[in-house]
DNA sequence: ATACATAGCGGAGCAAGCCTCCGAAAAGGC
DNA sequence: GCCTTTTCGGAGGCTTGCTCCGCTATGTAT
């Protein structure tokens, strides 16, 4: 499984560059459903390199969403070592949240992604959740978080939350606090 | 701002009722994206017709639910003589839920049009809110649920629920009991 | 330096969906 | 049965996604 792969040719690397920037760009002005053409065009270059380079629409996003993730896969590792449990997970909840409203649309895109093991984003996903479930079983063996709750619920309640958010002026963080609150173990 | 209006004619009442059947069936076979020439042409009918009788997607959307929105409001008002208004308004909420998961794509359709008065759905969507913000204001009366907290919170966060569950099978049940558990009141 | 093999380029072109426009057809009042 | 008015319906224009393949640029071997 491990082919030996070529650097790529100037003109590619070049394209591939190019095409990343447009496209962060686009998320940022259109959200994650910008026109595909319209990246191409304002990276000057074919629609056909784009298609070669990205060959979906999601592999593209992977492409600009990378770092992010693997940041917040080593915030998460970070938080690990956190005093205190609970905090730490809300804390990343919180990151998890500013991530998942960068652009518009790509919680859409996370979300559609998440039970999809042929879309580009399904390893981030999987990052998303083992990190999450990480700092979850902490706070779940300090007994501040209820025991029924899994990595995949964080996400996708964050992504969700994420995609309410966009409806409406930045309420996602009022709404995360909200919800957060019925992720706590309770004395009934 | 009372227009006359005689009946329609017999051909446009058949063509209508026609329509709204199809898009019933498109909806619940391929979800609110279904295609309108799709319907138009399990209708037997021309899509001019079609646009006539709904100018855009969503007057078609509101046709198809008018119902089931008099339905929730009216089942509103039943609850609302609950001996416990926490019950009744956790009641509606899951009454919500079932109608905003009817069709897929349904949920975003209703968000998108939550602050957009020129949508079709707008009318809908307030009705829900004032629904449920009735319940709610009970509920707030009786200490059960925490005192921030709107109508349009409710009606997004079950929308934004009903979303999640498009993807996977079938949480949204199990996230809506998770997140309700949030809105009641804490002792702190 | 030159030539060659090939990775890479790019846009014409097809498909699919949305929506409009207007000549043809049907309805129903008289 | 006729005439006015409503309604029909699909051709056609537009946008966006995506593919295919002849042409070009690059890197390497000589």
């Amino acid at each position: 499984m491990t082919t030996v792969q070529r650097p790529m040719r100037a003109d590619a690397r070049r394209n591939y560059e190019r095409l990343l920037a447009a496209a962060r760009d686009a998320f940022a002005g259109q959200g994650t459903e910008a026109s595909l053409e319209d990246i191409a065009r304002s990276a000057e270059v074919g629609i056909g390199t784009l298609y070669r380079h990205f060959p979906t629409r999601r592999a593209l996003i992977e492409a600009v969403l990378h770092d992010g993730i693997v940041t917040l896969d080593a915030q998460a590792r970070e938080l690990l070592e956190s005093p205190s449990p609970e905090e730490a997970l809300l804390e990343w909840l919180r990151h998890l949240m500013a991530h998942a409203t960068t652009y518009r649309g790509l919680a859409a895109a996370l979300m559609s992604s998440i039970h999809d093991p042929g879309s580009e984003l399904y390893g981030s996903c999987e990052t998303l959740q083992t990190s999450g479930a990480r700092l979850l079983a902490n706070a779940q063996r300090a007994g501040a978080i209820r025991p029924d709750l899994t990595g995949t619920d964080l996400v996708k309640l964050v992504n969700a939350i994420a995609w309410a958010g966009e409806h409406g002026e930045n309420e996602a963080d009022r709404l995360l606090d909200l919800v957060a609150d019925g992720l706590r173990t309770r004395d009934r």
